[in-house]
DNA sequence: CCCGTAACGGTTGAT
DNA sequence: TCATCAACCGTTACG
């Protein structure tokens, strides 16, 4: 369940423990990195911890996203029932068949893509463990053939609704194993770790979804933007001091065609880069650079 | 002081 | 329907 309210860390910022930090704030803090803000002084401004501030900058530098990773889940496996009765078919038929070219058949059949076929070493272990003693559990093979190979074309929804297409189109997965990263592909094909399905990041769904009539209040467009972690009642979302800002950007995704960079400078005029209260830092009169910036 | 990161307690979601 | 489990989260504290 969703805490309404979060808890505090020790720099006055509200953050909901297992929970990612709304994308208005992730984007805030890429965007005041690289107005050249120093990390520390965006913890301070942000009252984001350092050590996520740290976190996000860096996953940002290396996949080109500022969304949280997927959260939740199994990871897909490979050797699915349907999978195990095609290599013990295989195995049967040709008792002395080779690893790789029970491989090679599994996609020869389409049993599997490249993107999901059980590797060498996989098969082995599945010739050994499952089928090398196979009595006969063919039953449970049955329930659950449904399997369609497995696409790996949506495994998760978050509903993350980030409207920038350059995230999508630059984020790349953090590692895929074997899934070549095409920049800029909006078709990448998904594979386990990576988190944000085309839909997901393109889909504004929840913002449009949420907003049918049109303008939506800033507060009401905030959360539902910043968003399906934080269904924070609408006025009272603890990350309400933020609100004004990202809003508008994130959803005019005014950011980033620029083609160039994902994050253009311009953007930060924001408006009212506003009501930071953070602001009140300004107070503390020791950099400038951080008022000035905001 | 700054920053990277491990430990920690927490949530999520496919199986 | 419920439990399990591995993935991720942000904060904290340490080096």
């Amino acid at each position: 369940m969703e805490p309404a309210f979060g808890e505090v860390n020790q720099l006055g910022g509200v953050f909901v423990n297992g929970r990612p930090l709304p994308n208005a704030i992730r984007l805030r803090i890429v965007e005041l990195a690289q107005l050249g803000i120093r990390p520390c002084d965006i913890s301070r401004q942000l009252r984001v911890s350092h050590g996520c501030v740290s976190k996000i900058l860096a996953r940002y530098n290396e996949t080109g996203s500022i969304l949280p990773g997927a959260i939740g889940g199994s990871k897909p496996r490979v050797t699915t029932p349907t999978v195990v009765k095609h290599i013990r078919t295989y195995k049967q038929r040709d008792p002395g068949i080779f690893a790789w070219e029970i491989r090679d058949r599994l996609l020869a059949d389409g049993v599997c893509d490249k993107y999901n076929v059980p590797s060498v070493s996989s098969i082995s272990r599945i010739l050994r463990n499952k089928i090398g003693n196979l009595a006969q559990q063919s039953h449970y093979d049955s329930y659950k053939q449904h399997q369609p190979a497995p696409q790996p074309a949506l495994p998760y929804n978050h509903i993350y609704s980030y409207p920038s297409p350059i995230t999508a189109a630059a984020a790349k997965v953090p590692t895929p194993p074997g899934v070549p990263a095409i920049p800029g592909s909006v078709a990448m094909p998904r594979t386990w770790p990576s988190s944000h399905s085309v839909t997901d990041i393109l889909g504004i769904r929840s913002i449009t979804d949420q907003a049918p009539n049109g303008l939506p209040a800033v507060s009401s467009f905030v959360s539902a933007s910043s968003m399906a972690p934080y269904p924070a009642p609408a006025q009272v979302s603890p990350y309400m001091t933020y609100s004004a800002a990202p809003s508008g950007y994130v959803a005019g995704h005014g950011w980033q065609h620029t083609g160039g960079t994902p994050l253009s400078p311009h953007n930060c005029d924001i408006p009212a880069s506003l009501a930071f209260k953070g602001m009140q830092a300004a107070r503390e009169g020791s950099h400038s650079v951080t008022a000035s910036a905001l």
